[in-house]
DNA sequence: TTGACACTACGAATAGATTCGTAGTAAATT
DNA sequence: AATTTACTACGAATCTATTCGTAGTGTCAA
């Protein structure tokens, strides 16, 4: 049913981001967090430019409109932010990577050092993957 | 002096696995080989596509031009593998996983389990960083 | 010398993403 | 009723990436 949704482009990232955090929303919404957001580093984007953008998620499928009580609409994302994640992921361990995630994750580790809750937590989920007998 | 480097394109980066992996290469070379692996899914790019694409990372200072013996022009690669892949981890933690390159690093390895050495490999770099009193 | 060959250089077409201006519309305010 | 307000819809400009055709150049063989 989920289809076929296409990649999200890096703006459309930055709304869906939104949306997820925040759940359905409107256009207004959805521009102010951003603007709000990059308010320091990069010029914000205008208020029909964000319109736009979420008018021609919904047409791919990306988000699914609905009939607000005021008159502004409410979207929502189709896609969950798992799905995506997974995606990009994968996508970037086959470009770069050459498919192999341990090399992304070893690069990953080095680059940014996590805290020792969160090695832990990955050291958790290891010692599952490697009883579960993955292969 | 690696000073600012533009983040590679995607077709870039096609272009810039093969010269890591080759060592220094003629558009002939690069072109050959992406055309090879490439064959059966995709339709590979013509010579010029992939001429006027390595001019251009020569402009941009991604790739290096020296003159060759024959006629053919000879590039390097400026950008090493392990920039570009930290600079492209760095930016899909940032825009995707709210900067916690565990959650990313968990995504991970859900999706594409590691075998048992990567898996052990991943342990041992783990262990490291936790006596290394990193956090 | 002529022509084939193996390249490079360049311009231009196409495609997708992002931007925003302007116009339209319905509801709320005066 | 007329005006303002708060939106949506749409077209078009801009920008970047990618594509490739065509033309130019020098080398090499006949």
């Amino acid at each position: 049913m989920n289809g076929k949704l296409p990649k999200p482009t890096p703006a459309e990232t930055g709304i869906l981001n939104v949306l997820w955090d925040l759940g359905p929303g409107t256009v207004k919404q959805v521009q102010a967090r951003l603007a709000e957001k990059r308010a320091e580093e990069l010029r914000p984007s205008g208020y029909t430019t964000i319109l736009k953008l979420m008018q021609i998620m919904a047409e791919k499928g990306l988000l699914r409109r609905i009939e607000g009580e005021g008159r502004a609409h409410v979207y929502i994302p189709v896609i969950e932010r798992d799905t995506a994640q997974r995606q990009m992921v994968r996508e970037l361990v086959d470009r770069l990577f050459g498919g192999s995630s341990t090399q992304m994750v070893l690069q990953a580790l080095e680059e940014r050092p996590a805290s020792a809750e969160e090695l832990d937590e990955i050291r958790g989920l290891i010692a599952a993957r490697s009883e579960g007998g993955v292969a």
